[in-house]
DNA sequence: ATATTTTTTTAAGTATGCTTAATTTCTAAA
DNA sequence: TTTAGAAATTAAGCATACTTAAAAAAATAT
């Protein structure tokens, strides 16, 4: 009996192919719509022809449905995969920061490694010794092992507060190690609480308070940090 | 200026060539000689042709040193970096058993992946986390973050074993994932005591017992267990 | 010393996932 | 509706790490 000629429709999970469901996934959560093939070779740092191959390669594989100049965005099938690999990726930072201790500023590069390199057997251990967590230490929904997602947290950002208020910092927009090494040197980490002294209009920096420092915090960053707001006795409104 | 033509002797760390070394360097612990060539590929699985061409790339590098028909041996640097591998196989083993309690059946096929795949920050956290520890789960030694190697322990196998006497199971020869299956389902795990009953000439079996199960042991699987004989109270021997 | 066998190397080919350059296809604006 | 520009694809090439088949080199046996 003769082979078929493309009888090969097997695994089709590789470093590459995760990394491209990630992000599919992804722009789709933040933006709500799908992603286009040039936007996805910038944020991938590949050729547009490589997306071009590659996008075959899913498509024949079912992961994705792909109309050219309209996007690209995951089936059923891709997306399962790609809340697969987020889920390995959360939970191992979580684990990292928790468990051992590593610093903020090299758990996301190292997460990103294991997420590719870790059976089902293994993630669930660590989940399990986690105690089946719903969020990251970003503040991310970790996707459970049937798939589903916890609801996400609501948490403003610090360019939504309000002078004068009270908050504790719940979140840190990762893939800028920059940005969490600085706030890891300056002392400003999760969950430390914190009060906004001043919003300058002149460059809408804002200047807060916490333990005896204050801190300047330029525009740009403001946008990164997701606080919830501190409610303090007494002041509970019903 | 021109770039000259092999101007790229850089990284040269990749799953392949940590394999290579890896075998390399236990071949030589376990025979004390230089493995050869034809001996290499069979270990590792791969054709002649894929040794040659790696051995040429790895001698190019600084990390063997090859005299052809007569074997390969690992350059001290070429060892530096078989052990650093070795150490991150064992750290991780004694992790995944010790902190995330997996089964013994997973964690050396768990373990082969993840020591490609984990910084030296990392793998100094799992160290620290584990207190430093000089033997793996099988009582090999663990490599330290300097290079140098723990004394090895030396245990009797049960192939050695005197009728009548205690003994402790130290270790047990990895790599047969089915031999770690079927001791574990029988109860007769790393640590457990036991007594040796009797040994039968007619197929060198043994005979133990242990809580209270009583346990035959074939030749070949009584020359994987290694073990520390226990010297009750009352007989110490001055 | 010669023949046989084993070891080793070379050559050509495969798969993955990229690259650049050229070309084709489609969209959108005039 | 034509056309300029953007988007997408194709073609050829690269690196890694393999494969098989054939050729060459060295070791061993007679």
């Amino acid at each position: 009996m003769l082979k078929s000629p493309n009888f090969e429709l097997k695994n089709m999970s590789t470093i590459s192919t995760e990394n491209y469901l990630k992000k599919i996934f992804n722009h789709n959560k933040v933006f709500g719509e799908k992603i286009n093939a040039v936007k996805l070779a910038q944020e991938l740092s590949v050729s547009n022809a490589a997306i071009s191959d590659m996008a075959k390669k899913l498509s024949k594989h079912g992961l994705i449905s792909y109309e050219k100049y309209k996007g690209i965005e995951l089936t059923d099938k891709g997306e399962q995969m790609a809340l697969n690999v987020i889920r390995r990726h959360r939970l191992w930072e979580l684990f990292l920061i928790k468990v051992l201790n590593m610093p903020w500023s090299e758990v996301h590069e190292q997460a990103e490694v294991l997420e590719h390199h870790t059976s089902e057997k293994l993630i669930d251990r660590i989940d399990e010794f986690l105690g089946y967590p719903d969020f990251d230490p970003h503040g991310h929904p970790i996707p459970r092992k049937n798939g589903s997602l916890p609801d996400a947290q609501y948490y403003i950002s610090l360019a939504e507060a309000v002078e004068g208020s009270s908050y504790e910092l719940m979140q840190v927009d990762d893939h800028e190690k920059k940005l969490i090494s600085y706030l890891t040197k300056v002392g400003f980490v999760l969950n430390t609480r914190f009060v906004v002294i001043d919003k300058l209009d002149f460059d809408k920096s804002y200047t807060i308070k916490f333990n005896d420092t204050v801190l300047s915090v330029s525009q740009k960053i403001s946008e990164s940090l997701y606080l919830k707001e501190i409610i303090e006795a007494g002041e509970k409104n019903g």
